[in-house]
DNA sequence: ATTTAAAACGCAACATTGTTGCAATTATTT
DNA sequence: AAATAATTGCAACAATGTTGCGTTTTAAAT
């Protein structure tokens, strides 16, 4: 069964086309990256598919300061009840790639008078392919 | 002595107001806020004040999925040669602010095959004052 | 103190990124 | 097949960020 019926959302031709391209990478991309994957294109449409996918627990925003604001795919844990990512980014220097990577234990934080509810890691240095 | 002068930047009345609205919070603020706070001001001179003070290590940008784009002051630490922090960010889910959080140990983090060089945290929950 | 040179400012014009309303189309349900 | 609901595509707009350039301000040199 298809990723966008089981998310509750109609899988029209064009919604299927995006995330083709997301599955096309292993790594996170940028609207602009988007844009140029897919052939003819509506902006307006793709902003909302968009929207409708971080809604719908399918993308999520990666964010690194100084860059171009890029998505990605979530696991399967993520629903419109919210996302749950045991992962972190990470940006490598070499290849200039950002990478979602899974983490057996996410680092735990302790914050004296602060209830820490949830954790996000974005690190850099060096990736797999590039070491 | 001046922290403009210290960053080796003219400190003129412009960048001065700037940097006060920074020391009147003690938590990330988006330009918006900036804008509302200084009184008659150019646009374009406050972009291009924002980004001379993250080049010479004055500001950062705080950036959380789905939200506006906020900046906060550096420590002493950052300049030209880059940035240097020991803190993460926090957004309290009660005020909805940010907050740069100094911390004693940033935790370390081991990925199989990769060379971790630097490590960035948000952080979401309650903060010590809603607590 | 005056002159000079560099840096910063302010305006206009533009580029990029993201949103809203609405009519036409497409997918699902009856 | 018809009715219904979701999605699309267009136009228009709003928000965010950038570039060029002449004027003003600042710091340095005389
Ligand atoms: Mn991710
Ligand atoms: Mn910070
Ligand atoms: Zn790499
Ligand atoms: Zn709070």
């Amino acid at each position: 069964m298809d990723l966008l019926t089981q998310k509750n959302i109609r899988a029209t031709t064009f919604r299927k086309e995006v995330l083709a391209v997301f599955l096309e990478h292993d790594y996170a991309i940028s609207i602009n990256t988007i844009e140029k994957s897919i052939g003819k294109h509506d902006r307006i449409t793709l902003y909302r598919t968009i929207k409708t996918f971080i809604e719908k627990g399918i993308l999520h925003e990666v964010l690194i300061p100084n860059e171009e604001k890029k998505l990605a795919m979530c696991q399967s844990e993520c629903s419109s009840d919210g996302h749950q990512h045991d992962h972190i980014h990470f940006k490598c220097e070499a290849c200039e790639e950002v990478y979602c990577k899974e983490v057996d234990r996410v680092p735990q934080l302790q914050l004296e008078g602060f209830k820490v509810k949830s954790i996000e890691i974005n690190a850099s240095g060096i990736c797999e392919k590039c070491g």
